[in-house]
DNA sequence: CCTACCGATCGGTAGG
DNA sequence: CCTACCGATCGGTAGG
């Protein structure tokens, strides 16, 4: 029964989880209120308080969550000693992967993580800084080994950070194009644009 | 005495506004209270009803304008009757002069519109597609006269787009990268990506 | 998991 | 432009 229990209970906070990052996009994390977030669970609001700690602790949850998800797939690409191309390649593959599968939880991140509370502020902000860096490293690499444009690496990850955001809007245009398409016509447009013909 | 007073409501209204955008940036909408911004401006919070209508109409007035002004530079654009080239490269330096010099209201706009009542949400969303829909146009343009590379013109747009308002985070990098050479380099990067050689 | 409820804060009004 | 104040809603607790 303890088990059984657990897992109850582990699912409900997943559910509660889940649906509060579907709300917090959708209406923004301040005006996204525990009530409307225990209706949609289907509970009265103070039962919600039996599964999480508090509003902003399902905030930084997300936030953590996502943070740490690109930072373990970024460090097992650059573990991998494939070329700077190549290792573009699989960033923009995975990044790309979860801006379309955990929508709701990347969204959120991106977008509220200033409601979060301050330590976790300066915490989530060195997670992305450190992505940025190793980014950075492998535009750097590619060009160094010339396979890349001598392009400013700042830039040209910034460029690539924010088109791969613009996937949020795929949502808007899906009935034109798939989301699969659009992964593969960006990554392609992208790298077109860098690497040396 | 009248044209004074005219002048000083319409001044005092504009720093109200302005500080308005920069605390709904900085804050969110939402999170962002009338007595923050009274606060900020040096009144009490009933003062600023003497000078606007309402907190949702301040975020209406901004996002309106920003999409207006938006509009009004790319039909001049169009009107132009350059190159497509020529002609993305004139949108794209608009676009991104607008990201670096009105960047609270068109951060405000980006982010908030989500908050507007339904009907302006209605406006501004068709405005957005409007605004989309020409610079497709420019690019299919383009692809027909053989000038750019036979991407999916969507795809090339969204990249676009994303990748301007990626201009957000240059704050982040000033340090690092003065805000003219990340507007030029982004501008070449894209356009290198596209453009056939 | 619920009912009952609390202190804080919200956008905004009345009245001067 | 201010003081005084209102009804609504917020996140969360007590107690069962």
């Amino acid at each position: 029964m303890g088990k059984i229990q657990a897992n109850r209970n582990q699912s409900r906070k997943d559910v509660i989880r889940h649906t509060a990052a579907r709300l917090f996009r959708e209406r923004g994390y301040t005006a996204a209120s525990m009530r409307m977030l225990a209706d949609a669970v289907g509970v009265e609001a103070p039962s919600l308080y039996n599964h999480i700690g508090s509003k902003a602790q399902i905030l930084q949850e997300i936030c953590e969550e996502v943070a740490n998800d690109f930072l373990v797939q970024i460090e097992q690409v650059t573990d991998s000693k494939g070329s700077a191309t190549q290792q573009m390649a699989e960033v923009l593959h995975f990044h790309s992967n979860m801006m379309v599968q955990q929508y709701d939880a990347v969204y959120v991140a991106n977008h509220e993580w200033k409601h979060l509370p301050e330590a976790a502020i300066a915490r989530f902000l060195e997670q992305r800084r450190q992505y940025e860096k190793k980014l950075v490293a492998i535009v750097e690499a590619g060009i160094a080994q010339q396979e890349l444009q001598p392009v400013n690496a700042y830039t040209a990850v910034l460029t690539m950070l924010a088109a791969l955001r613009g996937l949020e809007f795929w949502q808007r245009h899906k009935k034109q194009v798939a989301a699969a398409t659009l992964q593969a016509d960006m990554v392609a447009l992208l790298l077109n644009g860098i690497v040396k013909k």
